[in-house]
DNA sequence: AATCTATATATAAAAATTTATATATGTAAC
DNA sequence: GTTACATATATAAATTTTTATATATAGATT
């Protein structure tokens, strides 16, 4: 079994679902298309880790609900008690980022700008969800399935938080200082001379403020 | 071009370095192991994106030092100014932390602690390489090309402590309120019923403290 | 003496992942 | 009325990524 498999596994574990729920997510857990995940719960099925039932429905296709064997159970049990494999995070913004020094001013503006619209309205999606969970606790007494997901939340969204304050701290000190110098449009060899000057003197830039 | 050819580009834009160099500088920023880079490096050379220049070396074996050409440079100003897609995340820990609800208590937290360990000596590594650009700016006046870089070394380590932070309030939800009312070794079934009990209570928790 | 680590590149094979295509239907927006 | 979107599953083809193997040498460790 795969990492995949795993997720697909903790998830289930939670609530039952049908491959296109599952696909909703694992987007947070363990990105996975639809192509991956269907064959995926195949072999789960075919290795006795995981149950389904037919459901049939009008109007809309009919689905197939899956739901975690005692089988599965145990092996994603003993998974989730060995040492985790270090994170791989592929994210086309820090490569930007490692390259912003050959943006014009404005486009590293705009790529900061950018990234926290991205982070503000992730958050809010992820604020929803803890709220749906902490409502749900008032109706129904057995929460307990939700422990993981909401401490995930939790976290995504101190760390996007923390993301979005360092845009600002990127961004105060890519444009507030250049701005404060030269409030004018200047090029890019005046900028990398500027920040050549200025990156490793904060005490300059406490001067300046 | 894939986003691992313009990180390959990102990181010479930096500094030349062997095949065997972008290895490790692309660790964090695009991972990818040796088996791709070598040949992305020679699907960039003969696109005429890079250049290199062969090193004899005694002792070890010879190297290939590449640096961007100016028909690099300008496709990854080109790439760095459009929209960045969203970012893939794979991380088991998280898929773990999902399920910790199965694992036993004594499993549950070492798998925290393991993430706190994991975190402080990532910090330690990142903060002595911050160090050394800091150093090396009283030696050296072009210290430009650094500038993407330490603004990722420092968003990196902020958002490790941030997660640590959330470790420990996990571990302190988890175990410590647990402990306070139970302290003796307790079931998994026992577990459950008090963190259902008590995970949305947070006005509880501050009774108890 | 043998093993491990670091330096250095290359490629084949296997596995994981994405992109594209197929099918089917209700509802909402334009 | 046509386009877009949400629900639902399936698979082929292409691409990306990992694992494994190969070669070569110096220095440190066991």
């Amino acid at each position: 079994m795969n990492t995949l498999q795993y997720s697909i596994l903790s998830v289930l574990a939670r609530k039952a679902c049908s491959g296109y729920e599952l696909v909703k997510h694992l987007e947070v857990l363990w990105p996975a298309k639809h192509s991956q995940i269907y064959p995926a719960l195949t072999k789960l099925s075919k290795g006795g880790y995981v149950d389904y039932e037919l459901v049939q429905q009008s109007g809309r296709p009919n689905k197939k609900i899956f739901e975690t064997t005692e089988k599965g159970l145990s092996e994603l049990k003993e998974w989730a008690s060995i040492p985790f494999n270090d994170p791989a995070i592929k994210d086309e913004f820090l490569v930007k980022i490692y390259a912003i020094r050959l943006l014009e001013p404005e486009q590293a503006e705009s790529l900061i700008k950018d990234r926290i619209t991205f982070g503000k309205e992730k958050i809010n999606r992820l604020m929803e969800n803890m709220g749906e969970i902490e409502k749900d606790l008032h109706h129904d007494i057995d929460q307990t399935k939700e422990f993981g997901r909401y401490m995930l939340l939790e976290r995504k969204v101190r760390l996007l938080k923390e993301e979005i304050n360092w845009c600002h701290w990127v961004r105060d000190f890519v444009t507030k200082s250049i701005k404060f110098l030269l409030p004018v449009p200047i090029s890019l060899g005046y900028m990398e001379a500027l920040i050549s000057e200025m990156l490793f003197l904060p005490q300059l830039l406490q001067v300046i403020f």
